[in-house]
DNA sequence: GACTTTATATAGACCAGTCGTTATAATAAT
DNA sequence: ATTATTATAACGACTGGTCTATATAAAGTC
C-alpha cells in the first residue's frame, strides 16, 4: 500500500547487503530512500531493529521465491541449483562486489547480540533451506537426505559469496556451482 | 614483545569475530584490554583500520596453522578436514555461538567500503586456502583439482559457521563436515 | 657513577561529529 | 474534524580521533 515503507524496507536491504547493520545508519536509510525521519518511526515505531528485521525476512521470502522459480524451469536439480548459483555470481559481479545476500553480515553481527534480529534472520535462512528442500523432494531424494543437501547447499552459496566478494572474482561461486552440480549429479 | 599490543589485538579479534567490524568500538577494546587509549594509538597510529587489518591478518595465520596442524595428525586427506570442521563446531558451540571466524562479517562489511581491511581479509582467506591446498596436494591431488577444492571447502565451512551460528545448534557444521568427507574421500 | 637527553609507554581529558530516538508542528487525505 | 503522514528540531549517548601530561627506561655525555 503505502509507498515510502515498502521504499524504506528496499533501501535497508540494499544498504544492509553493501555494510551490514552497525555499518548502516537510519540517516543514510533516510537520505537514500527519500523519506523523511518522521515516516521512518512512524512506520516502523520499534527502530532500527524492526526495519532491520522486517527487511531481512523480506529478502529472505524474496530469494527464497527466485529459487523456487528457478528450480521449476528445470527438472534436473543439479543443473537448476548450478543455474541458480550461477546467477547470483552475475548479481554480485554486476554490483561490483557490493552485493549479495543481506543475510550474511547482519546474522553475524547479531547471533548474540540480538534475539529479534537473530530470529528473522534464523527464519530467512529456513525459507532457503525449505526452497531447495521442496525441490530435492520432487526429484526423489528421501525427506533426511534432502533436508542434509539443503543445509549443505545455502552453507556452500553463502560461502561462495563471502570469497567471491572479498576476492573481487565471482570465481569462487562459479566453482560452488560446479562442484555442487557434480555432488547433485551422483 | 609488547604485551598491551598483543592484548590489544587479541581483544579486537574477539569482538570482531562477536559484532563485526561496524560494531565494534575502540572504547570497547579497551575496555575490554585494559588499555588505555594512549596505548592504542600509540601502537596503532593509523587507528581503528589498522587495528583491524592486523587483527583480521594474525587470525588468519593463526587459523592456518592450525589447519595445517590438524592435518599432518591423520594422511587421509578426507578425515583431516573433517576433522578439523567438527574442531570448529565445538568451538562455536562452546562460545554460546559468539566466535567463529572473525573474518566472515568483516570481509562482508567491508569488501566495498575499505579497501585495506578488504585486502587484509583476502590475504587471510588466501592463507586459510593454501592450507588446505597444500595437504591436498601432499594427497595426490592435481594442481588445479586441489585448487578447486581448497575453495570449495573454505566456502562451506564458512557458511556452516553462519547457520550454526544463526541457529544455536553446531548441528550444519557437522553437516558440512560429513559431506565435505564424503566428497574428499571419493 | 652521576646527570642529562631521548625513546617508550601509559593515562585520560577533550573535540567535533554522528548515532538512534523522541517530541512537536505542519500538512494532506478522508 | 479527524486521522494519516510528513517535516524538523532537539536530545543524550556514543563515535573515532587528537591532544597534552606523566611515568618508566634506555642511551649518551662528562
Amino acid at each position: 500500500m503505502s509507498n515510502a515503507r515498502e521504499q524504506i524496507l528496499q533501501t535497508t536491504c540494499a544498504l544492509l547487503e553493501k555494510q551490514g547493520y552497525h555499518g548502516t545508519g537510519l540517516n543514510e536509510i533516510i537520505k537514500e530512500s527519500g523519506s523523511p525521519k518522521g515516516s521512518l518511526y512512524y512506520y516502523f515505531p520499534e527502530g532500527k531493529e524492526q526495519i532491520t528485521a522486517e527487511a531481512v525476512l523480506q529478502s529472505g521470502g524474496q530469494t527464497a521465491e527466485r529459487i523456487r522459480q528457478g528450480l521449476t524451469e528445470s527438472s534436473n536439480a543439479a543443473k537448476a541449483v548450478s543455474d541458480f548459483i550461477l546467477n547470483i555470481a552475475e548479481h554480485v559481479e554486476r554490483s561490483g562486489f557490493a552485493a549479495g545476500s543481506p543475510l550474511t553480515a547482519v546474522a553475524m553481527e547479531t547471533a548474540t547480540t540480538s534475539t529479534r534480529i537473530n530470529a528473522a534472520c534464523h527464519e530467512a535462512y529456513q525459507m532457503l533451506k525449505s526452497a531447495f528442500h521442496d525441490k530435492l523432494i520432487e526429484c526423489g531424494y528421501s525427506k533426511t537426505k534432502a533436508d542434509e543437501l539443503a543445509t549443505f547447499i545455502v552453507s556452500a552459496i553463502e560461502g561462495g559469496i563471502i570469497l567471491s566478494r572479498t576476492s573481487h572474482t565471482a570465481d569462487p561461486l562459479r566453482l560452488v556451482a560446479k562442484q555442487l552440480k557434480v555432488l547433485l549429479a551422483s
